[in-house]
DNA sequence: GCGCATTGCCGAATCGATTTGGCAGGCATC
DNA sequence: GATGCCTGCCAAATCGATTCGGCAATGCGC
């Protein structure tokens, strides 16, 4: 029994002026005059107008949705839903930061998986955010193809409008962390290099570590997941001439891969091996025995900074923007001296 | 540079009929010759047409968007964004399985905080679904007020459509389990009991208990966090006369901070303590030095089954719908004895 | 007091679909 | 052969906003 919705008629009748008045005067366009405006405002707030999304942009030409997608494949369609297997919680934040902007701005943020047929997706959405875009997602291609707005978080060999994260700083404030509490040879335990943040993590190591003189470790674990990347770590902490004494890890299943590792091998950390997460998640907080020290990405603003530039895109402002979010260090007991 | 939207006009025009029979054959309504029918459709399909999802809509009279928020506090407003504490993993499954399933059925789902501003957040979307909803909640409130469409995961005291996880045979069954594997007596590990389903857990556990004339040993944590809870835990393990040999908890952090303390107080898992969450989660897979029991509670599905039946309502096909997704147990280290 | 510009407001078109009512024409009925 | 009933199709109204063009009324300069 809920009363029919209230349109820019009811004010226009309520207010003794026209429906292009009304709309006018709500608007600040066109030429009205102050007293009317005023009027008509009071009587819209009121009877408790609130204008038709739907009406609004079907005459704007669009739809007031945007759509989100993840573009790695820890969501891999798995019966009927999504799976995603790690990374979860980096976009989740990430998530949350842009629903709620676009929000904010009039816009609705859905997110989807890449891998949605594309056709019905692209045209029900304005535009669309990529988080970790990879070069051969089809989604991308598509949207790149239709010339639909699109901004990525991270980066791929397209030339598109991004935000990112400033890796080569955050690695390099990581190693200078550990080396001021006595690590002086740190490894780089990777999974992929397919993503750019993973590519701008590594080329930091290596300058740092040329820059020092050292050689660098490079350790690659077969995937993701801590159940395969243990193995790896543990074979490289047990080794007879481990050439490391710390290591720095570009995903947080990394890390907690690493500690499980050390803790079964009787090595202390950080005494005996230091650990930072180049990314962070709840879980290091809590670690296993010791915290883990980890880069905070900043995700929730990653998805609003993205969301405000593809609405900019959107509205014609600009061409093509960049910009980069800084990060901070979480220093935890895995890096702590004593 | 791209090309205009194709409309239902083009497809008129291009198939020599009026827009009324185009829209009629497309839509299976109406009364249209068999050949002109597939006629119109081939066009449609060569022209690459597709329905604006918008002036559908806005015929229609709704919106065409959904929404889903999350009732419970973990999303505390905080900076810009939200940022969720717990529970994040969970959440984000039963979005996924939403987002899909509202898309698959033509509509786009997002995702808001509970604490938005009502107003413009209940007229941007045709219905809600709540997870975990409580009874205080201000946006569940207005909803209902407002007469708007609403399906909870989850129950609370509004007379509301639900979907639901069966939590009574899920805890029966969890402790079914563990006692054939020698554990005769388990602790419950709670944090707070006001959401429907630590209820459910709560008296499902007590119904145990007396069934079987033991006494009933309740852990109460001052929150959800690891760090919250461990002291708590910790104390009741190392107590002299500790009553239980095993632990259920309603939170996957509590069962993080459970095996945290065993490990501190040098217990075994399973031999001195075995350990089930009563929620799944990723990290319980790898737990520290033991995976960890848990129920999983398919959120995905949860999400999906939400979705199907806020439509439902929304198109007014039933006026309340109830349905209960089973829960499965996913047995791991932490209760396998031997 | 005559033009001209400006101001304030409104009618009507528009966005892209759906839906209603009705107009022809064909066919069966009596 | 007139009547009535389908069938197939379409013109026009509708949803709720925005926006353009134009019409009066007013103000201003000379």
């Amino acid at each position: 029994m809920q009363s029919r919705r209230v349109t820019i008629k009811d004010v226009a009748r309520e207010a003794g002026v026209s429906v292009a008045t009304a709309s006018e005067a709500l608007n600040g366009k066109g030429r009205v005059a102050a007293s009317t405006r005023q009027n008509v405002i009071d009587v819209a707030a009121r009877v408790g107008y609130t204008a038709n999304r739907l009406a609004k942009n079907l005459n704007a030409g669009r739809t007031g949705s945007l759509v989100l997608a993840v573009s790695p494949q820890p969501f891999t369609a798995q019966g009927a839903g999504l799976q995603p297997e790690w990374d979860i919680e980096y976009y989740f934040r990430v998530l949350n930061g842009a629903s709620l902007r676009a929000f904010e701005r009039g816009f609705l943020m859905s997110m989807l998986p890449t891998h949605t047929s594309s056709r019905g997706f692209l045209s029900a959405a304005d535009g669309l955010v990529v988080v970790d875009p990879s070069d051969d997602d089809p989604l991308l291609a598509e949207a790149i193809r239709s010339g639909r707005p699109c901004v990525t978080i991270g980066r791929n060999s397209a030339d598109l409008s991004w935000v990112d994260n400033d890796f080569a700083t955050g690695t390099t404030s990581a190693l200078a962390h550990i080396s001021t509490n006595g690590a002086s040879r740190a490894a780089l335990f990777l999974s992929e290099t397919s993503s750019s943040y993973v590519r701008d993590e590594l080329s930091a190591y290596l300058d740092w570590c040329s820059a020092r003189g050292i050689e660098p470790v490079i350790l690659r674990s077969p995937g993701p997941r801590v159940d395969e990347a243990e193995p790896v770590i543990r074979a490289a902490l047990a080794s007879d001439d481990r050439r490391f004494d710390s290591v720095l890890t570009t995903l947080d299943t990394l890390a907690h891969a690493t500690e499980r590792a050390a803790m079964a091998l009787d090595l202390d950390v950080p005494g005996d091996v230091q650990i930072v997460s180049l990314a962070d998640s709840r879980y290091l907080d809590y670690g296993l025995r010791k915290s883990i020290t980890a880069l905070d990405l900043h995700p929730v603003r990653l998805g609003e900074v993205a969301v405000d530039m593809l609405i900019e895109v959107l509205e014609g402002n600009v061409e093509r923007r960049r910009e980069v979010v800084p990060i901070s260090l979480n220093v935890r007991e895995s890096t702590l001296a004593g």
